[in-house]
DNA sequence: TAGTGGTCTAGACCACGAA
DNA sequence: TCGTGGTCTAGACCACTAT
């Protein structure tokens, strides 16, 4: 079945000019959307895709670099290409930025302090964009790293989409490992908000620091493949052994 | 001249096995950086590359497709491709990241506090990589946000690299832009540490806070197109109505 | 109208990894 | 040995911009 539309075609009620390539993508991610292909899994090759699209495969190419450069495939010489997976070196390169002074990069631990499913904040409910009624479940959880207690992570996300979250056995250290493992979610990309606040007495408690010290508040806001707003965490993290660190390329 | 090596030769002392594009880039990359291709200027066509070198102009696309993705190039469809500029889009999008809180994006204004040349410190010798002896610039403003104070900022550069900036006359809003119009020296990337603190009493004077306030930390160390540390910058932002903005893709 | 980058195709050879 | 992704080349047509 061709793909091809727009300015190939004979020019009638043409009307989609997105490039081939990029069309090609789209149903690339839906298919990993979808479940069709699950994180782990190796794709067919870039000719197996081609001949099933009707395409060539330099545009195959394109549309799988495009993917790869998103981190949702990951591409190994000689063997295939995979459908990226929340294994811990993501999660710590892609979605953990918080390092010990030395510079040291460690996988954070983490004790969960309450789960809980109930309405939504009025906040929560803005940034998640829920509707009135939805129910959403609570983490709450302390991250060491090193030993030391770096973060306390509050994560909400809607209960709907997670059904049975709030029984999940032990709550996994890897959440979006288990999001894809067992709802299918797949996350994406998030956007995170930095700002220095006093730290309230409950989270300076847990790690171990005077209340109104100066800490980090990270205000995160993950998404899907599809653009939705799947869970909104917000992390109180020690400065004064740890830093967070970003890339300006 | 021919760039080609490694794969193609005939086998006799191939040692260099990088991909052409990659040998490519790097050629138009040193262009960049001793100053043959300045800012802003329109560089040949990918074929005049091409042909120039030796290579196919696919090649030269991959290549140049490279450098537009580090932001080192900008490509106008229909017009050429153009060395990056540093201006104020580029540094608001690539190196600005502080947002008011209604997330609306404002490029800084700044007052320069004091600028001065003089011996390094300790730290800012070990950051920079300075050897003994070297003189530093240090540059100290505020810069402000829509009328409002956000950060104070402390500049710190190797006098040796940029002779003359002690007395530049207004020292202009837009650093970057002037390291590459009057030393050519550009700015491709950096690295930012950030911590949360209290703010010190020079700083909150400058700010209009209360001393002690938790304050946003940014310890920023840019490198040139050779990854030579060029600056380093210490800058402590006003977080109370403004928000540094992390994108996790 | 001419020239540029953007897209698409096609085919060749290579390095790599697994069987 | 085989199949994979990685690289390189070549040529075609398109959309955009300036003149």
């Amino acid at each position: 079945m061709a793909v091809r539309a727009g300015a190939q075609a004979d020019g009638a009620g043409a009307v989609d000019f997105r490039p081939l390539y990029r069309q090609v993508q789209e149903r690339l991610v839906r298919r990993i959307a979808e479940g069709q292909w699950t994180p782990g899994a190796l794709i067919p090759s870039e000719f197996q895709i081609a001949r099933d699209l009707g395409v060539s495969q330099g545009t195959v190419r394109k549309a799988l670099d495009a993917m790869t450069a998103d981190h949702l495939l990951v591409r190994r010489q000689g063997v295939g290409t995979f459908v990226a997976a929340h294994d811990e070196d993501r999660v710590l390169f892609q979605f953990f930025k918080l390092r010990r002074d030395d510079g040291r990069r460690a996988f954070p631990d983490s004790d969960v302090v309450s789960v809980s499913e109930r309405a939504p904040s009025a906040e929560a409910r803005e940034r998640l964009g829920l509707v009135r009624g939805e129910q959403v479940v609570a983490i709450r959880r302390l991250r060491s790293l090193g030993g030391m207690p770096a973060v306390t992570e509050t994560v909400t996300v809607p209960a709907a989409r997670f059904p049975g979250l709030l029984v999940a056995d032990p709550v996994p250290n890897n959440l979006y490992g288990l999001y894809a493992e067992r709802y299918g979610v797949t996350i994406a990309g998030a956007t995170e908000h930095l700002k220095a606040i006093a730290c309230p007495d409950e989270d300076a408690a847990l790690l171990g620091i005077a209340a109104g010290s100066p800490v980090l508040l990270v205000d995160r806001l993950a998404a899907d493949l599809d653009g939705r707003k799947v869970e909104w965490r917000l992390s109180i993290c020690r400065t004064d052994a740890f830093f967070y660190l970003a890339d300006l390329k």
